[in-house]
Formats: C-alpha cells, sequence, structure tokens
DNA sequence: CTGAAAGCGCTTACAG
DNA sequence: CTGAAAGCGCTTACAG
C-alpha cells in the first residue's frame, strides 16, 4: 500500500477525507485537516500526479513551447530565460506548473505539439517563434486548448497573443534617423516565416513612405540571429553602389558581428554607419560606441502571457476577467552613440 | 466514450487489443495491428498521458531542472539550448520526451524539485547549476529517483554526472600565459557556490604552485555572469599596487565588458591586458581583437547526458551500458589575439 | 463532517 | 490471437 492509501491508514481515516482535506475543500473538520496537513509534510507525501490529473481531468500544468533551432536559438536563451520567469511568477500563485516543452531541430513543430496535445499533457499551451502561417494555432483552436501566442500569425482568430511592438520599433528608429539627414536606411528581416519579420518589413515600408523615401529591396537583409551574419552584411552594403547609411537590425546581437568589420575596415559605428538594435541585450549595451536599441521588460511579457493563459482556463475564471488578450508590449528607446548624423 | 474505448468500439475489438496493437506487443495480428495503427493515425488518436502514466507506473519524460537566477541567466547564453539539443536527440529515439523544468528565482530549488519527485512527474531528473554541497543530490540519492548532474557536487557519492573540464582548461590557459611571460594571473570566480567555481579556483592554485608562483587572494575576482562584471574589475584590477597582466574569465562575457573598460582607458586587450575566456561563444568569438577561449560541443555534453540517463532506466537497459557515468567534456583551446607577451 | 464506492483512461496478467 | 477484468492512485458525487 502506497500513496494516499497509507496516509490514510496511519490516520486511520479514509482515503476520501485525506484527499478532501489535502486539497481544502470544506465540510472538513479543522482538526481532521490540520492532522492529515501535518502527515503528509512529515512524510513527503504529495499526491501522484498521474493519478490526480486522471481523476481531475486536469494537470495543472502549462506547456511553454520552444525550438531549439540552433541558429535561431543559439543566442535566444536571455529572452526565453526572462519570460519563463515572468509566466512562473503567476502560474505559481495559481498553482499551476509550467513545463517548457523544447522542440529539437530535427522534429517537425506542428507533430511535436500534436503529440503534446493529444495526450492530454499540460492544460494549456504557450507558444513562440509564431510563424506567419502557423499550423499549430488552427491546431489548437480546433482541438480547443486554451493557448496563447507570444507573437501573432495570420492564421486563425480570435485567440490570445502577446507580441513586441515592432511597429513603434520601426517609427521611432526611422523617424530618428531621417532627423538625422539619413536617406538610406538598411533594414535586417529574420530568416524563415516568423510573422514578425512581415510585421517589420510591412512597419518599414510604411515609415519610408510617410517620410517620401523611395524604397529600395536592395536594403533589405534576410539575417539569422547570429554576430556572423551582422560580420557579412557590412561588406553587403558597402558593395551596393549607393550604399545605405544607416542599418535597423532585427536581431541586435549582429552589431557584434557590424562592429567587428566596420573595426577591420578602419570605419566607426555612429560615424560611419548608424546603427539601430531591437532590444537592449546585455551583450550589446557594452559594446563601444553603445548600440541605440530599445527596452522591454521580458518579465512582464511573461506575466502578460501567463494572465491571458488564466483568462482561458476555467478553474480560474474571476481571477482574470475572462475573454481573449491581445497586447503589444511597448519597447523604450534607449538612446546610445551608434547612430549620429548621416554623411554625405 | 472517449478515448482508448472510442476506437476499440470504432474497430468492433476489445481495448485490450487496442493498447497492444499500439504498444507493438507481440501476439497480435499483423492484421489487426495494422487496422489499429490505421484508425488512430486517421483519428489522432494518442494515448492519455496520465492515464497511461498511472497504469504503467512510468512517465516515459526526463525532467532538466534549470534556474532562472535572474542575473545568472540575464546574459545572452545559449548553453542550456544546446544541452538541450543533444539531450532530446538521444531520448526522441528512446520514445522519451524532455521537460524542462525552470525554477523560478523566487523558489527554493531543493523544494521545487522535492515537489515534481514527489508526485512523479517524471522518471528522471537532469539537474544543472550543480552546488559545492547540494541535498538536491542527496534527496534524488534517497528517493532512488535516476538522476544525472551537469557538473559535479561534493554532496552524495557514486553518481552520474557530466562536467566541463574545467582543470585542464586552467592548466592549458595558465600554461600558455606563464609562457608568454605573465607572472601575476588574476581569476574570475562565479558567485555562489555553484561547485565549478571551487574546482576552477583549486586548478588556479595548483597551477600556479607547479610553475612556482606566488599565490595572491587579491587577484581573484568573484563576480556574476554579466558583461558589466568584467568592466568593473578592470578597474578593480588597475587599482591594485601590483596590477595582473592577465586574467582567466569563467564567464567570458566578462570580455565584453572588459573592452569596453580597456577602450575608455585607452588600454588595448591582448597588449596591456591579456584576457582568456572559458567558451567560444559567439558573442565574444567576434569581439576585436578575437577572445582567446576554448570550444565545446554543447549537444554532445547533452548526448552524455541522456546517455547516462538511459543507463539508469531499467527500461532502458542494454542499450547503454547499465552503471555510473562520469565524463569531463574535453575543451579545446582556440586562440585568439586578446593575449600575448607580458609587458614589463 | 466522514466513509464507501464509482470512475478517470489506460495496461496487463489471466483465461480461453 | 483476443476478450474480460482487475488495478494503477487519485477525486468526488452520494449517502448517512
Amino acid at each position: 500500500m502506497r500513496g494516499i492509501a497509507q496516509l490514510a491508514k496511519e490516520l486511520g481515516i479514509s482515503t476520501g477525507t485525506v484527499s478532501r482535506a489535502l486539497n481544502g475543500k470544506r465540510d472538513v473538520s479543522d482538526e481532521t485537516k490540520r492532522k492529515v496537513m501535518e502527515a503528509a509534510a512529515r512524510l513527503g507525501y504529495a499526491p501522484n500526479q498521474a493519478a490526480r490529473a486522471l481523476a481531475q481531468g486536469t494537470t495543472r500544468s502549462i506547456g511553454f513551447m520552444i525550438e531549439l533551432d540552433p541558429e535561431t536559438a543559439a543566442s535566444s536563451d536571455y529572452f526565453f530565460m526572462g519570460v519563463f520567469d515572468g509566466v512562473q511568477s503567476v502560474l505559481t500563485r495559481h498553482g499551476l506548473d509550467l513545463l517548457v516543452l523544447p522542440c529539437p531541430t530535427t522534429q517537425d513543430r506542428y507533430h511535436y505539439l500534436e503529440r503534446f496535445v493529444a495526450r492530454g499533457v499540460v492544460d494549456g499551451i504557450i507558444l513562440a517563434s509564431t510563424q506567419r502561417v502557423d499550423q499549430r494555432v488552427d491546431l489548437l483552436q480546433s482541438v480547443g486548448v486554451p493557448f496563447v501566442t507570444l507573437g501573432r500569425s495570420t492564421s486563425g482568430q480570435g485567440y490570445s497573443w502577446i507580441d513586441l511592438d515592432f511597429e513603434g520599433v520601426v517609427n521611432t528608429s526611422i523617424d530618428r534617423l531621417v532627423a538625422l539627414g539619413h536617406r538610406r536606411i538598411a533594414l535586417t528581416l529574420p530568416f524563415g516565416e516568423v510573422n514578425f519579420g512581415a510585421v517589420f518589413e510591412a512597419a518599414y515600408r510604411s515609415a519610408l513612405l510617410r517620410h517620401g523615401l523611395e524604397f529600395d529591396p536592395r536594403l533589405m537583409f534576410v539575417t539569422r540571429r547570429s554576430e556572423q551574419a551582422g560580420y557579412r552584411i557590412v561588406d553587403e552594403m558597402i558593395a551596393l553602389e549607393a550604399a545605405p547609411t544607416a542599418v535597423l537590425l532585427i536581431y541586435e546581437v549582429a552589431a557584434i558581428g557590424i562592429y567587428r568589420r566596420l573595426a577591420e575596415l578602419g570605419l566607426t559605428p555612429g560615424r560611419d554607419l548608424s546603427i539601430v538594435g531591437l532590444r537592449d541585450e546585455p551583450t550589446v549595451r557594452f559594446l563601444e560606441p553603445s548600440v541605440t536599441c530599445f527596452s522591454v521588460s521580458l518579465r512582464d511579457i511573461g506575466v502578460a502571457i501567463a494572465e491571458a493563459m488564466l483568462a482561458q482556463l476555467p478553474a480560474h475564471a474571476g481571477a482574470y476577467p475572462p475573454g481573449i488578450v491581445q497586447k503589444l508590449a511597448h519597447l523604450e528607446l534607449r538612446a546610445g552613440e551608434s547612430d549620429g548624423p548621416a554623411r554625405s
């Protein structure tokens, strides 16, 4: 005999009563409750997760699916760790566990998710690296599993998402660079079909339009999230007959490669090429000269995700206003020294 | 009716037979097997995780506990993503899932783990950020849950671990720096009680001894994993009456802060201060001048961890020689330009 | 306030 | 090769 049965026997009461006491149900005497709690703590008893999940039909855990693409994920640890912490801070208060589900490089993201969903491993799913067209959204919606995406998608309709305000970043950056006299502003875009790539590009185009600047597809560079990518595009930019005088980076780490290549060429960031990065990752903040970029609280993003999740869980209705949450996280400009007046 | 019962009804056979077919047991006709598989695929059926875990007494998933310490994790450290991928590549082949368990900053690591273990959420545990004295090791050993630690500990005895060869790194670095004429070599150590801090320091002391160099506690700097930490220690080193001419970094990202501070002071890495970092993170590899550091395959470390895990799981005995695995991952020197001859 | 019992959705000896 | 049935460890109406 083990588990709750053993505990019950030890106390000389029924397993039902033990269960009710442990779960803080009403209709159990304080005395019994106290004794059960004490014994559970003493014996280190915790209800078996599988049995409880089976009986309750709920796992009390939320899955956060991330992707281990070696190139993309290679420097995104920091990003997710911060978000995880925010998610946890909320879930913990509600007795929910966070399980991070890392989709291996070799596996298809759709099937990876599908399996977890079909087996009922978690009560809700958080999706990252949301694609422009993301079948995972359709899957989750058709199955009816509560979910929140970090990043929008054109798939599905009326679901909860939290995203960075890429439009705001682009507008602020372009306005700033134009005010500094820049007319040819390059842009780096993410490799692959992540949705924020499309958002970034669209915002860029409309910002140029707003300033009456010509859109030149040769000024757009598709890059991986890597230092190497920044190193490479310097030469590509210089090779253009009309080279850009500024560049807006979707992945700020590229600045590291750009700085290095510029140094090799005897050029100076902020003078010979203006650079604006996305997030103020510590790595980039310490470059010399410091990179102009934007700050955002990863923890707050995590908190927002968790709240959007809770709003969908029946067991937690009331704690948060039920309904769909769609929220853009504002990014605040942190002016550095990597951008300056355009030189003709 | 749902789940396996529904599938069984659909096919007009018993749930037992469906289960046996799905699990590839012998004693099921190929014909039945085929039909069941087909129907399962068509209906998107996957056995409920909780029910299966309860019946089998095994969850078929392995937990990887990491810590969300904001200061430590806050650097763009892709260490874990690489390791996860290696672990996955092995586990997947054996039908095991990897669940990453992120311990929130606000929670005690011991109790966080204890709860997961008591509830039987996973069949095995991988531990990271192993402490010099780590009660989690004792816990896991007393409960008898299979586990592998990433990093050694003085707690427990005779358990499986995979660790970086810090001793090798220190020996190679000190030999190299001494050969370059350095006599006063500083060291950065990790904040807190992680075991590799003690290993790093011990190796440093014995390497100095081997070269007949004096050990000076003022040359040891406890740092967080951050760029900021590197920035700060430059001034501290310079302030010493006998300043070090070289520094060996436990956290390579510190090089970024060091570079910045040196630049501000008009000093040059590799000439005015020699710097050797630990791992060749991309961030650091692109600094100018490039940082001398060491390369190691994170994926291989993950593979080794997973294999050490499988060796402990009864269900997978045979695939890997059972027993305790204790392995040091070799780090290969990648000479850069951040260290050079000592200047008097 | 408490106990007895059914049921959650699987797996697995046990018969046949 | 297949079915009927017990059992995994919980939770929860239902009585009392």
